[in-house]
DNA sequence: TGCCAGGCCCTCTTTAGGGCCTT
C-alpha cells in the first residue's frame, strides 16, 4: 500500500474519553485522501441515546438538541462502514479514534479491514521543534491558515489532512525520500525518536 | 458506592512515575 492510494483521514467527536467506560461517538468527520487530494468527505452527527455533559457541549459546540435530531448510531456507523470500505485510515491519535471505531462497529456487528496511521506520532518524529503536538498546535507551526474551528470531526479530520502533507513534504524536502509507502510510517512510528534521523537517511541511501 | 482511559515517551527507569495527546 502506498500513499498514492487512498487514505480516509478521520476524526471523532465523543461524549469521553474511554469507550470502556461508557463514552460513545457523537460525530464523525472523514476525508478520503488520494496523493494528498481531498476527493470525498463525510460528516454526520450521531444520536448515541445519551445525553452529553455540559463540558461537552461547550468543547464541542454540539448540543443534545443537536444530537436528538440526529440520525441514530448504528445507521450513521453502518454509512461509514460503507464509506471506509477496506480503505487504510489515518487519524491525530489514532488509538483514541480506533478505540471508538471499534466500540461503536462492534455494537452493530461490522468489521473493517483497514490499518490505522497516528500523525500524532509520525509528528513527534518529524516534527521535534514543535511547541507541543496538538493539532491547532501543528497547524499553526506548518504555516496552514485555520479559521480556528476545531473540535468538530470534519474540519480536525481536514486539519489533520494539512499537517499530514507538511509531514510528508518535510520527509521529502529534509531526507529526499521521495516514494513514501504505508508501511514507511509504520516503521517510522516505531522507531525511537533519536534514532529518526538514521532511520530515514538509511532509507535514503538504499 | 465510588472509583475508573490507554498508549506513548522520557527519566533521577525496568521492583516507577508523570507528562502528553485524544473527548
Amino acid at each position: 500500500m502506498s500513499m498514492a492510494d487512498t487514505l480516509v483521514v478521520l476524526d471523532f467527536e465523543t461524549t469521553g474519553l474511554s469507550p470502556d467506560l461508557g463514552d460513545r461517538a457523537i460525530e464523525i468527520g472523514a476525508v478520503r485522501i488520494e496523493r494528498g487530494n481531498v476527493v470525498d468527505q463525510f460528516q454526520k452527527l450521531m444520536n448515541p441515546g445519551c445525553s452529553v455533559s455540559p463540558f461537552i457541549e461547550e468543547y464541542t459546540g454540539i448540543s443534545n438538541l443537536m444530537l436528538k435530531e440526529s440520525a441514530p448510531s448504528d445507521e450513521v456507523m453502518a454509512e461509514f462502514a460503507e464509506f471506509v470500505g477496506d480503505s487504510n485510515m489515518l487519524a491525530h491519535n489514532a488509538s483514541f479514534d480506533k478505540r471508538f471505531l471499534d466500540a461503536e462497529l462492534e455494537r452493530i456487528s461490522l468489521n473493517y479491514t483497514g490499518e490505522f496511521l497516528c500523525s500524532l506520532l509520525a509528528s513527534r518524529r518529524i516534527f521535534q521543534n514543535a511547541p507541543n503536538h496538538k493539532l491547532a498546535t501543528l497547524v499553526d507551526f506548518v504555516n496552514i491558515p485555520s479559521d480556528g474551528s476545531f473540535h468538530r470531526a470534519l474540519y480536525d479530520s481536514v486539519m489533520t489532512v494539512q499537517v499530514w502533507n507538511a509531514l510528508l513534504a518535510t520527509i521529502r524536502d529534509q531526507y529526499g525520500v521521495n516514494d513514501i509507502p504505508f508501511a514507511l510510517i509504520q516503521r517510522l512510528n516505531k522507531t525511537p525518536k533519536k534514532s529518526v534521523h538514521r532511520f530515514l537517511t538509511n532509507v535514503r541511501d538504499q
